[in-house]
DNA sequence: CGCATATCGTCAGTATGCTGACTGTTAACG
DNA sequence: CGTTAACAGTCAGCATACTGACGATATGCG
């Protein structure tokens, strides 16, 4: 834990009244809420949600996987991802199995319609997350990406929704 | 929108499997659960949320602003606000008063006890913003919070929650 | 075998965050 | 003056996110 000035960034010039924008756990709130809105605006017909669509990625690439073996690939709480999961059921994106070897476990699998779906969401889910760094030029956005992964895996242990580091 | 390979970002080493870690998006929401979940570790004792101390921090700094002004200096959407403060309200850490000129209006006022709870909070939430960056060193951490605080400005607009910018 | 322990999914409860609709109040305009 | 617009706050409903508890199942060890 330095010791200097905690967070000096001198947010830009004077805009953004109030000590707010010097809180990084502040300014990460609403870059979440940017994200989110450009989510949506972009992806306003197929009514999924970023997690929604980052479970169902998953699921497509890693088929069969266990309900808590995704919580540690998407980074979500065990009940969390129930839910979600639970919705998506019952849409009839994606299946649910119980497998009979261990009977606590369910498997999760993709339909064709969550596969269809997933398929058509590709494009317009890029642009989001391209959109929420479109403001950086080139080489800022990229040292940009690079902070925001460190830090992503240095505080992973925080929290209920660890992901697993291969 | 330029056309470079989405956010090449070359993630850090083979680690975090999947390609979620190449999406923005997620690496944003993975650092919001993670400062959330260093605030709460900081500020157990309290009992109070990233948002509930951000609004009463506004409050303190500037009394009397009604309900609406609020939203534009957090960031937060009014009916997130009004569930929010009516919950702090609750707990009598502020106070709500209907303006007689404008009987629209709600004013919010700090209570003493929230103004002294805000006060013993300062030093905890203080550690909780910093150990979010704290994994970034000196300059590092410097140029990320500046294009942190550039994106929310740049992406302000999006959403239902913007900041005034003064 | 039998008991303790661990694990998986679920549930209830709570908080943030949004949408869309609604009430009450104010302001604007003909 | 009166009708219409706009505005502030609230409410219902839904989605993410977490905590703590629970039941069902599996595993370990004596």
């Amino acid at each position: 834990m330095t010791d200097e000035p905690t967070c000096a960034c001198a947010p830009f010039d004077g805009i953004m009244a109030g000590n707010l924008a010097e809180r990084p756990g502040f300014l990460i709130r609403r870059l979440h809420q940017i994200h989110v809105a450009l989510f949506a605006e972009e992806c306003a017909a197929f009514n999924v949600t970023p997690v929604q669509y980052s479970i169902m990625s998953v699921v497509l690439a890693q088929p069969g996987r266990d309900q808590n073996e995704l919580t540690q690939e998407v980074g979500v709480d065990r009940a969390t991802l129930a839910n979600v999961v639970a919705r998506l059921e019952k849409r009839a994106l994606i299946r649910r199995e119980r497998t009979p070897s261990d009977r606590r476990l369910k498997r999760v699998y993709l339909t064709e319609a969550g596969a269809a779906l997933l398929d058509q969401m590709a494009e317009p889910a890029r642009r989001a997350h391209l959109r929420t760094v479109e403001a950086l030029a080139g080489r800022e956005r990229t040292a940009f990406l690079r902070s925001l992964t460190r830090l992503v895996v240095a505080g992973n242990a925080y929290g209920r929704a660890p992901l697993r580091m291969s």
